[in-house]
DNA sequence: ATGGCTCGTTATACGAGA
């Protein structure tokens, strides 16, 4: 099976280089992020159109989480929103089964945080704690993979400039911690670590300043999948082509194929 | 980098993103 995470930073503004990503990539489940789409705006006909059903999560101008999956593998059971969260208004969590694939998947997009000891920070925090304990929950029922943009970066390797960020969100002990626990407490292996353990693999470059072509990123999209199918990881990868182009999202997707 | 780009907004400057 194939499947690919992706913050594209408007679904509405991003659809031309997403219906170009599914004919490309043909994967079985297509993990979004940043739809910052209302709900009754939610482009289910053009998705349709290209092979894939979807559910959605959309809150509006901000935030908002999808699941596409391919036409015949089923897409039931969906759950909106993340138990415990700050601001369930957000939108920031879905999950549902794929049973033609036999796991459940989720998708994500943990709270930014904006400065560290702020209240944003401290809902990230909490945020990601309530990530792991339905991590748990769902890890207990079957297999699970998790994507999403968790706004951390796990290592100083999947920072351009760890000096640059001393004291910055996405690179704080707290915040590192957090997400360990996330992977400890569904028992989920980092697809891209697990493979490439010594790359950076970054997957988000600001749109400012060039920083793409100067190679200044982060990994900050993640790919979590259960230990019990993690024997199965064939390949996990960035297309960077998708950041370059005519209106690139700020983040490249990533993908992950398992046996 | 000192917020340099892009998004949505009952817009026409501003907030948010990371």
């Amino acid at each position: 099976m194939k499947l690919a995470t992706w913050n594209v930073n408007s679904l509405r503004a991003r659809m031309p280089r997403v219906t170009e990503f599914l004919a490309l990539h043909a994967p079985d489940v297509l993990l979004l992020q940043e739809t910052k789409v209302a709900p009754d705006q939610f482009p289910a006909d053009e998705l349709a159109d290209a092979g894939y059903d979807a559910v959605h999560h959309s809150g509006g101008q901000w935030a908002g989480v999808a699941i596409v999956a391919r036409t015949g593998l089923g897409l039931t059971d969906a759950v909106a929103g993340l138990p415990g969260e700050a601001s369930p208004d957000e939108a920031r969590w879905i999950d549902a089964d794929v049973p033609g694939l036999g796991v459940r998947v989720a998708s994500v997009y943990v709270v930014n945080g904006r400065e560290v000891d702020s209240p944003w920070f401290e809902d990230k925090l909490r945020f990601l704690d309530a990530l792991a304990r339905r991590a748990a929950e769902l890890a207990a029922a079957g297999p699970l993979i998790v994507g999403g943009d968790f706004n951390v970066a796990p290592r100083d390797l999947d920072v351009y400039d760890p000096a640059a960020f001393a004291g910055a969100t996405h690179v704080t002990p707290d915040e590192r911690k957090a997400l360990a626990r996330v992977l400890e407490a569904g028992t989920l292996v980092d697809a891209f670590h697990r493979l490439h353990p010594d790359e950076p693999g970054f997957t988000w470059w600001d749109y400012r300043a060039g920083n793409f072509h100067k190679g200044l990123g982060l990994r900050i999209d993640l790919l979590l999948v259960s230990e019990a199918v993690a024997g199965g990881l064939a390949t996990c990868g960035i297309d960077r082509n998708f950041r370059k182009g005519g209106k690139p999202s700020d983040h490249a997707p990533l993908l992950v194929e398992l046996a």
